[in-house]
Formats: C-alpha cells, structure tokens, sequence
DNA sequence: CTTGATACG
DNA sequence: CGTAGCAAG
C-alpha cells in the first residue's frame, strides 16, 4: 500500500514525527471504490473512518459470564490542564461521568488548579502530584466519587519520584495506580533513564500485585506493536516505539499483567489515542497507541470493557475508559 | 474629579500599571448628562469619546503661509512586527499610504521578516536594524517610496549601537532619525542606562542638525507632561514618566527641536499613542502619549501637520503621522 | 503544532 | 495582556 511507502532516508533523531507528517498522502481512493465497505469493515486507506468507527461500538457493561459493570474509570492526558479546561473539555468529563478520572500531564501545581476543577462535585476527592523542580512539566491526578481506602505517590524510589508521575489508590478489591511514564525525549536522550524506570516500576507493580490485583492506567509512552502506530517503519528509533521500550511493555504482559484494549480487540487497527498535533495528523489518524488500562490477570473475568474515546477533543491526547464489573 | 482618585497606598515599583487598570473606575455620567458637548468639546470623564473626536479631525495639507504638504511619514510601534502583519496592519499602511513608513520594536531580524512586507512594491527602499544579542526585542524599520542620499545606523556610540534602535537617513533637505528609545524597565532597573542615552542621542541629533535640519520620529518612551498621559499621578515612579526621563526630553525641547504634535495641539488632551493591553486600557483610553515627530525648528515653517491615528489596531501603540511641505 | 515558563514591556 | 524566545512533547 502506498500510504507506507515512506521515503526511506536515514531517520534523523529528531525527524521521525516530521516525516510521519509529510509523507503521508492523501488517501488514494482505489478505482473499484474505496472507502468504508458495505459491512463496516474498514480498508487500509481510511484509517480515519475506521477511528470514528470503533468509536460508536456500544459500550459493553456485562462481562463475559454476565456480571453487570459497576466500575467505570476514564485515563486521560490532558497536555496541559489549564489549557485543556479551557477548551470545555470538562462538559466531556460530566457526561462520560466515570467513577474515576485519571488525570497525566496536567502541568500545573496543585494551587494552579482551575477551580472549575477543584469544585467539580462530583468529585470530591482528589489527589493531585506535580513536578518538584520543573514548573508546567509532568504532573498527574486522580479524581475519585468514592474515597479510596489509601493514597500514595511516586513509587518508593526517590530517583523516580520527583517528576509527578504516579499516584496508587487503594481500594478494596484493587489498587488503582495512574501514571505517566517518562517520555525518552527527541534523540532518546532520556531512553536510558526510561530503561531504569521501566524496570522500577514494573517492580512496584508486581510489589502491589502481591498485595492485591492491579488496575493501571495512564500514558505509558509505548506504542507496544506495530499494529499499535500509524507509522511503525519510520519509528523505530523514534521515542515511544524503540525495541527497548517495546521490550520494557513486554516485561509488564510477560508478568502476567493484560492489556485490555488488546486483549478485547486483538485485531482492531487504527486504535489509537495519541495524535501529535504536527502535520493534522489527527484528522487523518496518523495516531499511536500510548495510553492503556492494563490489569493484572486475575481481574480478567471483571473485564467489562476497555474503549477508546477517540471523539473527544482537547489534548493531543483521547480519553480511554474501562468498564469493571467488582 | 473622582477619576483621580486613586488609592493612595505607596506605589510599589511594579505597581504603577496595575493600578491604572484597576483603579479605573466607569466613567460617571453627571446629572446634567456628561459625554461630548455640541460643540465637540469634551468632559473629563468621556476620555474614549475624545480620542475618537481627535481622529476624526481632517489632516491640514497646508503649511501656515499656504504651502502644500509634500511629504508624509508614518511612525509606528507595532510590538513585534511579525504579530503585527497577521493582524492586517498592512492594509492600514497601504491606506494611508505615507511617503516613509517608520518602525519600531519590530522584535525580528531582518531574515525573519515576513515576505509580505519584505514586497511591497510601495516601498522598494527598506533599511532594518535588530538587536545584536537578544533575539525578538527591540529593533527598528525604515520604509521608503524614494531613496535616501544616506542612510546610517545606531548613533556612533558603541554602548548604544547593539540594540537596534536607530536609523538615520539622510535626504536632500532634512535627516530622518528614527528610534526606539530604550525603556527604562520595571523597577526602573534601567533608567541609569537610559538617562546616559538620553544625553547622547541628544549629542548625536546636535551633530545631525548642525549639518541639516532633522526630523525625528519613534517611540521615546517618555510622556513628557502631566497632560500626555491618562494617569500622571500615580506614574511618576513608572518608566516613562520618570523626572529624569521628563527632563531628558525637556532637554530636547530646550535645545530648540519642537514636539510637533504639542506645538500644534498644546491644548489637546486624552491625546496618546500607546495603551497597556492590561485591563482594557486602550477602551477607556488610559494611556501614554510615547511617541512623537519632533522637528528641528528651522523645520516649523514646513509643517503641515502632525497627527494621532488612534483607531489604527495592531499594536499596543497606534500610529502617528506628520505631513510636511518641504 | 501546542503547552507552559520566562523576559520584556 | 501580549509578543517574543525556550524546553518539552
């Protein structure tokens, strides 16, 4: 297909999303018609229909021996909180109205918080963790209908925890952990850092599992296989989808921890969430698969379902929600 | 009048603009009706009514003895010249359409400058100086339909020559100088450094004159008199307003250059050139009269008139223009 | 391309 | 408040 006929020169460090951009035309439509078929399914060339498609895939509340969902949590990284609010993106949050709302990226302090945020009802506790040293970098939070039985932030290693990047809800049958994994950075000058990251918090996540079953969510900062970005050929060395990242994600199913959406849609394609804001690559769904809820395995038969709000706008990011039935 | 009354409390050094905004109160209509009178006279309190009143006010094209305007020149702070052009100034300036068109803090070099202006067939003569260090600040343009015999740049003092603030062009009867003169800065950080310019760009116009008399145009950053800013009380400590700074162009004056505007207007109030986009300023006319065509007095017979284009948009500074029969 | 912090006004 | 630069994604 021609849409990943790339030019084939050396990816520079930083050229990779740059490229991703420019080279993608515009969808050639075969003479025979192409398009969205007759029975919905999708073909390779219309990769933005096929996003609005899954879209409208009803939500399914039961799993699959019947039992009614009564856990809905939303993931979403909202590239800026203050930014994001302005943008009404909170009129989406009320109607999608999920149990629980993790928050990444909101780069801001929590006396920066808009107080449309802070004051929501709905959610009246809320936790909150910020970058130490960087002002507008990082930060996640986790607003919740019911109060969690414990809260905790960062993961016990104080290299990692300086940069607002977990925050674990205890609940009574889970822990709930929300994250934003450390980006590798343009030339992955941080991809060493991300290796020892990767390795720590898979350790955390096993250390709680052993307590209890595990529900993470957030940005994980790894499109895990090729089906999982647009342009996997032009992207692998590009921060997000290098084989130690991969590798890394890897480590975490090969513990025994399950994606979701994966495991629910093993073969849905253009299911992404993330969507750089270069070259309108969202309107054409030149997108990655960075954000997920990931469960420890023993929570496979609560597993409702695990959708991908690829509608909603106002971050770089969409919103993922999970279906539980407890 | 209650507009003056403003809260009494000691100005700290970076108070001075935030008060003005703040402690602009609505303007109170009195009983008997306030507003403009019939005969286009104004009140005190309608200060936006008397900035429209002045535009409205047809430009003279004769010298006092008769003689007909030959010359018009346009001085403009646009605050970023790139942000400018987006904003359409460049169909203002094809409307009025001045033989010389003077620019300051144009914030870019001259590489960056969008090819839009770089191409205006009206103005094939263009001449630029941009700040030697710090990119995007300060730097001054000058626009001409002819061409000048000469055109320098900077005043010849090396402690003043990094910044771009001045252009000389040299023409047959007169030099054109203009300038952004250097703001002495919240806190008055700066104001020592600017009372040194003052004292040498003084010397340079001397020198400029004892050849040929000058015309000079820009910002100079200072509101001379109580009458050429909004709220004079509460900005004697401000930048701008400063005794040295008053005093600076008092020596100007004194030297024999003339503040056009004010020689034909000594009477003209709510008269200004620049408003803090901060709290609505521009809308209630809050402002500082800045910049200025100060001429040579050997010059006065030649002039036309000297005028505040108020309603042109674009910048936080309007544009003035001077017409001239030389 | 977009966010947010900073310098400067 | 608004224009620039920057770092980061």
């Amino acid at each position: 297909w021609a849409v990943w006929k790339m030019p084939k020169r050396a990816l520079k460090e930083e050229a990779a999303e740059k490229g991703e951009q420019q080279a993608e035309p515009a969808p050639k439509k075969t003479k025979r018609g192409g398009g969205k078929a007759a029975d919905g399914a999708v073909k390779d060339g219309d990769a933005a229909a096929a996003a609005a498609a899954f879209e409208d895939t009803p939500d399914k509340l039961l799993t699959e021996d019947g039992k009614k969902s009564d856990l809905k949590i939303t993931s979403w990284n909202v590239d800026g909180l203050r930014a994001w609010v302005k943008k009404n993106s909170l009129e989406w949050v009320s109607t999608e109205s999920p149990d629980i709302l993790c928050l990444q990226e909101i780069k801001c302090t929590e006396k920066q918080l808009p107080a449309e945020v802070k004051d929501m009802p709905e959610y009246p506790h809320q936790y909150w963790s910020s970058s130490q040293e960087k002002e507008g970098y990082s930060g996640v939070g986790m607003l919740c209908k019911m109060k969690p039985l414990d809260v905790t932030f960062g993961i016990g290693v104080e290299e990692h925890d300086n940069e607002g990047r977990v925050i674990t809800a205890e609940f009574n049958k889970y822990f709930l952990v929300t994250v934003y994994v450390p980006n590798s950075g343009r030339g992955l000058v941080r991809l060493d850092y991300r290796k020892t990251w990767d390795v720590d918090f898979l350790a955390y996540l096993k250390g709680l599992e052993s307590k209890k079953p595990v529900i993470l969510c957030g940005d994980l900062n790894v499109a895990h296989q090729e089906i999982d970005l647009k342009n996997y050929k032009t992207n692998k060395k590009s921060a997000g989808f290098t084989v130690e990242e991969r590798q890394g994600f890897g480590n975490v199913l090969a513990d025994g921890f399950i994606d979701s959406y994966r495991h629910l849609y093993p073969d849905a394609r253009h299911a992404y969430t993330f969507w750089t804001y270069m070259g309108n690559c969202r309107v054409k769904n030149v997108g990655w698969r960075l954000d997920y809820f990931v469960l420890s395995k023993t929570l496979l038969p609560h597993l409702c379902d695990s959708k991908i709000r690829c509608k909603a706008l106002g971050s770089d990011h969409c919103p993922i929600t999970l279906f539980m039935a407890m």
